[in-house]
DNA sequence: CGTGAAACCTTCGAAGC
DNA sequence: GCTTCGAAGGTTTCACG
């Protein structure tokens, strides 16, 4: 069911135009790819619906919204079980201040993202919604200086093929 | 110039319902917000202008895209000097694996968000997009189980007004 | 900020390769 | 099976009140 699907070349430079600008129009996008629109369309709703698109969001600026300082959350919870992870997740999903959350092997269980307006939000934010809960034993907080994000997802380089590799050894 | 632009309460439902989906059209917004579709484009237009709207981004599955396995990189960069550092985001930056980049506090320099086939394509990357190099000190390398996005991007709630507090003290 | 009209885009069916 | 053509319907965009 997770399969990665099988994407074609065409299918790959929609998704490469696609991931620079979600709005570039079916029209444009042909004229790039070289196929026609009503072709564009038909690939896009399929990778929709496939799965492979999960959704079109809007990136905005956190220091325009009032959330000028980032810090990155190490978090210990213990003891580690199912019945309090769970709530703990939901719990700093739903704080206003929380970006992303990940689940993560190693000695902090979870990373927790955040955007807050100033260090005295920042204060509260980790006294409040993290130190004052018995399962949080540790907090461990990064400050961000700054952050870039990288270049468009693409499925993995095929290995160079190797001159005189027998064939049909990795079917 | 990074001032947080002041942001009335169309703009806010504008930007909430684009962050819920980035491809509404003016017309539904415009009748969810209450305002003609017209008002809907000028606004979102000021808000790109501004530098509030940073972008409209597909958001893909990295399982779909052959990359199933995520994780985070805490990487120590020593010396840690601009003629270091800045070549170094830069082929981080690079890499095909390479999902975000953020520069931190704390004892760990970086820490790079990375998308993988599968965990000989992790240690392939560690081995030879990291520790191979001279400025990299120490990376420690943290599986990601599960990440969740949260909540959409909102200005910080305003203190609840104390009753009784004197008028005009924070014009 | 709203109205209205023109231009453009999306989206389908049906035919062609 | 996948692509193109063409036309209908909807959306974006602009000048103006």
């Amino acid at each position: 069911m997770a399969d990665s699907v099988a994407l074609d070349p065409v299918d790959l430079h929609l998704l490469r135009l696609l991931q620079n600008d979600a709005r570039t129009t079916y029209r444009d996008l042909a004229a790039q790819v070289g196929v026609a629109p009503s072709t564009c369309l038909d690939r896009v709703t399929r990778l929709r619906r496939a799965g492979v698109i999960l959704g079109h969001r809007l990136e905005l600026d956190p220091a325009r919204m009032g959330r000028g300082l980032q810090a990155l959350l190490l978090v210990q919870v213990r003891p580690h079980r199912r019945e309090l992870v769970g709530p703990f997740v939901e719990r700093i999903r739903a704080l206003p201040e929380s970006r992303t959350v990940f689940h993560l092997t190693g000695p902090d269980d979870y990373l927790v993202h955040v955007a807050v307006a100033d260090m005295t939000d920042l204060q509260r934010l980790v006294l409040d919604g993290f130190t004052s809960r018995r399962e949080v034993a540790r907090v461990e907080t990064r400050l961000i200086f700054q952050q870039w994000e990288c270049g468009p997802l693409l499925p993995p380089a095929e290995p160079a093929p190797v001159p005189g590799a027998a064939p049909g050894t990795t079917p």
